[in-house]
DNA sequence: GCCAACGTTGGC
DNA sequence: GCCAACGTTGGC
């Protein structure tokens, strides 16, 4: 069972948003990155998610989630309406993917990037944590997803 | 294949 | 709002 994190602007689509939805899931529709794309792709049911709140005032990971639907066409491509539709990709042969996920719980306190980033040196190879790094859609170690889970438990640092 | 220009992401 | 870092596009 693999472990990820998927990146989300709160003021567009929160955790919040994600346990209010029927049945508390969403298509994680919009990614137009091939990277992200192909991480999604390698996604399986069951895979354990942590829920990112990006470009906002404290980003960090705010909840949990899982992969319940495995990589299918992304339908906003061919909405020529949607602000991601992509005119290049044709139905028969659909150029981005997305997967269901389900709400799992939010996490007791937010944890900061900034938190994150104090533990860096326990975290090696994070891409979270890499200079540059704008990924959406990233792996995460299975000792990371722990020693972070770890960390709700703590009291908030500062 | 190179690379400049441009658009986007996302922390701060 | 600023800007660094990155990905994509397209001229050559």
């Amino acid at each position: 069972m693999a472990c990820w994190l998927m990146k989300s602007e709160p003021d567009t689509f929160s955790i919040d948003d994600l346990a209010n939805r029927p049945r508390q899931t969403e298509a994680w529709d919009g990614v137009r990155n091939y990277q992200a794309r192909n991480f999604m792709r390698r996604m399986k049911k069951g895979d354990r998610i942590f829920f990112y709140h990006s470009n906002c005032a404290v980003p960090g990971i705010a909840g949990l989630m899982c992969v319940v639907a495995e990589a299918y066409p992304d339908p906003t491509q061919f909405d020529k309406k949607h602000h991601h539709y992509d005119p290049t990709s044709k139905p028969e042969e659909p150029r981005w993917s997305l997967v269901d996920v389900q709400f799992e719980r939010r996490l007791k306190r937010l944890i900061s990037l900034a938190e994150l980033r104090e533990h860096e040196a326990q975290l090696p190879g994070f891409q979270l944590l890499m200079k540059g790094s704008r990924l959406s859609v990233i792996p995460v170690r299975e000792e990371h997803w722990d020693y972070i889970l770890k960390l709700e438990k703590k009291s908030a640092p500062g």
